[in-house]
DNA sequence: CAGTGGTCTAGACCACTGA
DNA sequence: CAGTGGTCTAGACCACTGT
């Protein structure tokens, strides 16, 4: 074998990993890289843009590519369902639906997801469990005017969230993260004490343009999310 | 045009996302896209190679490709200098150094960087702030061994995070997301309560298997990580 | 204007794996 | 064994953008 993609790709990353290449230095021109492989434009295009693609390096066209000042790194997290989760880790997954009823958007959420006044939602609670022990605490609303199915759903049967995942097609999530204090209602279903430090996720979920659902999640004290790259 | 591959890989987003193709169907084989779409199987292929890239769909050679049953889907996040995440976000960026000394590696971090013993480490603490408000706790180890001209940097000048990323070539990291209670000195720096939830963010770099440097950081009160895809 | 990356093509060979 | 994806090639045209 002469030159693979990942050759190259592994050639120019150990120049760069290495300090050889130092961040701002430029890198020769695809011709002129191809030519020093031995091999097609092509191959180094593909080596060039993968690493391109993951923050290592910039490129320009008639500027050429240079490595980054800053490497921006990404950080990549798979999310998964959080049954596989814990079974993953060697756990006993159990569900359990706290509350559910029929409501309008309270007003705070209603701008979130854009909806009108008189939007119908689905509001429930649900809990969890790893092997017996709270795990996470799960706060949903679901939009009933564009998945007005759900409301035939038993979600004593099956977590919205494995509902939602195996019927529900999507677009686009938005995400984010934060640490939060346990109130009381928490405290009591996560099994800690108020003010204990929880993490937090929430995140809405649309269907071309239009809000699908909302959830908050609540993590039981110590749950770590980690990633490595 | 006739058909690029953006063309392509959104036209087979559309039909995932609209339901058209249920999770686990199967798609046609690049050969016969190509020719339904009027262009080159490499056209068809990348197309395909980013949609699995992406946790849509499942590729397998024989067997062809699929809708993935549940859509792993990814999170990236972006981990920019926190002096150009608060810049961004308009706010005046500061930073201090607290303390700094020379030490052998305590008992708990050891076997997390896999040093020696006699191990000698620079550990430093420092506060980032935005527009005055304090943002960032930063709680540091850099290993002497792998980079004794630390030693030589005035870390009041620049921070010590910043001087990594300038100067440091890394090939690997190891990152983990918690919410943790603040204490007493992190209250104090943070201008928070003691017991105050705090975002914590953990991180281990390395060289080629060797441990570089490891951080705490504590954010202050309110800190948000966010993303979409 | 000219150099560089971005993309497409038609064809080829190969690796893997299901039947 | 045969069908599918994985990769490479040599060449081409184009879009963008620094000079």
């Amino acid at each position: 074998m002469r030159a693979s993609y990942r050759h190259v790709k592994e050639d120019i990353l150990r120049h760069i990993t290495s300090g050889a290449w130092p961040p701002g230095s430029a890198i020769a021109s695809e011709v002129d890289l191809a030519s020093q492989y031995g091999c097609a434009r092509a191959t180094v295009n593909r080596a060039m843009r993968e690493l391109a693609e993951e923050g290592l390096i910039e490129r320009r066209r008639k500027a050429g590519s240079r490595v980054r000042d800053v490497p921006v790194r990404q950080a990549r997290f798979d999310i998964p369902l959080i049954r596989e989760e814990i079974e993953h880790r060697g756990g006993r997954y159990k569900y359990a639906l706290i509350a559910q009823q029929n409501c309008t958007a309270p007003d705070w959420l209603r701008p979130r997801l854009k909806l009108k006044a008189e939007g119908r939602l689905l509001h429930m609670t649900c809990m969890h469990y790893a092997s017996g022990a709270p795990y996470q605490f799960e706060d949903r609303w679901i939009n009933l005017d564009a998945l007005p199915e759900a409301e035939t759903v038993d979600f004593d049967q099956i977590g919205p969230n494995e509902w939602l995942i195996q019927m529900v097609p999507f677009t686009d999530v938005d995400m984010s993260f934060t640490a939060q204090a346990a109130d009381e209602v928490l405290a009591a279903h996560l099994d800690c004490m108020p003010g204990d430090p929880l993490f937090h996720v929430e995140r809405a979920t649309w269907h071309e343009g239009r809000a699908l659902t909302y959830v908050r999640l609540y993590f039981a004290p110590g749950y770590r999310m980690a990633t490595s790259y």
